[in-house]
DNA sequence: TAGATTGTTAATCGATTAACAATC
DNA sequence: TAGATTGTTAATCGATTAACAATC
């Protein structure tokens, strides 16, 4: 299992191999070779190995692959297997509907405190989370060792949110705020840029009836 | 202007510079350099000649670009000139976050129906919305020639909901649901998985920290 | 052993970067 | 005209696909 300067484009599959695996292991397939995978989820089979070998052989010649055994080693290499602590800045609707998503816990990410700087929510509780003043953030992610902020504020205030986190022992942000932040290395960040995703579809709407007519 | 199969990988870079473009046009700054673009973006001088060229010429040799026509021109090739109808169907957290972000509708996004299969929820409103029985979203959107569908339902009712939609007549599907949706050619989609978006930063802070160890 | 299918090398394809001639 | 910077071609790099030898 060695793996060293695995491509981003490696690893942005992996979650989407997780998601059929569980599929198939929850429909009581034993295995599966990378030609039936590859139909299933319309990516070639030579992609398939490729992708898999980057982490070692998880496949036996003549058979295929282990699904439970496959869906364990791709779960491990996502850091599945471990959990991982996390807090939510910005308890609106977004932030609470992330807080709510109850498979985030099945995968290991644990949702330990919700921060906002509206008054009126604090006190409140998100799945038995208490919200708080957003000012007690740092503090909080230092004494209890939190990996993970979740930023679901307003994008002005979301850089100087970032500058602060970094100073907290923060190990990576997942940014849902409209703007790119600057961490240095030893944070990771995630965005989601949910406009940047709108905008793409617009693109596509309007190419595909571009396209029709020409 | 003339674009045929401009790769999605330039596609989804413009949502980017539009944002960039937005921000120097608010700053009011009249042109910029591909250079000076370059140092403020974090991405080749190269890369963003090329990527503008794909759509034609937006700038002038000897000096650089100017901000405002770029900025509607990518506008423009974004879509975002023209306004597009939208739908939610689920009217959780997720649904409501989505509805509520205004700055869509400047874009020219317009929510016009929420749906839900929650009788609790119909009749109350959402930014002047009123959510309605899920049953009848096909109507709806045949009725008000809706062209974007923001799908925030769990994902076992997404695939039958797809369905539903591929005869309503959309032209989109804005997919919030963690699976993967079978549609025809004629209906775009875009996806927003956010537990693949977790899991990616999940690996990547387990590998800064085997780096270290190394 | 024969058949199947991986692991892996080699070939191809596409995307990014570099270089520079065109031109404002 | 000289300087700056684009538009565009050529070179490089990386990712995907094809092919096949290794092996279960």
């Amino acid at each position: 299992m060695s793996d060293k300067d695995i491509s981003q484009a490696v690893i942005s599959r992996l979650p989407r191999y997780f998601r059929y695996l569980g599929d198939l292991k929850e429909r009581g397939v034993e295995r599966i070779s990378s030609q039936e995978l590859s139909d299933i989820m319309k990516v070639t089979a030579s992609q398939i190995r490729q992708d898999f070998n980057n982490f070692g052989g998880f496949g036996q010649q003549g058979y295929g692959y282990n699904v439970n055994y496959l869906y364990d080693e791709i779960g491990k290499i996502l850091g599945l297997d471990k959990t991982h602590s996390l807090v939510i800045i910005g308890a609106g609707h977004l932030g609470q509907a992330i807080a709510g998503y109850t498979n985030f816990t099945r995968r290991g990410f644990v949702f330990k405190g919700a921060f906002d700087k509206n008054p009126a929510l604090f006190g409140t509780r998100i799945r038995d989370v208490e919200v708080r003043p957003v000012d007690e953030v740092v503090d909080f992610i230092r004494q209890n060792n939190i990996e993970i902020a979740v930023l679901t504020i307003p994008k002005e205030q979301a850089v100087p949110m970032s500058q602060k986190l970094i100073d907290s022992g923060i190990k990576a942000i997942w940014n849902f705020a409209h703007v790119d932040l600057d961490v240095p290395d030893n944070i990771q960040v995630e965005n989601v840029h949910l406009s940047d995703s709108l905008m793409k579809l617009s693109y596509n709407i309007d190419r595909y009836e571009k396209t029709l007519k020409s």
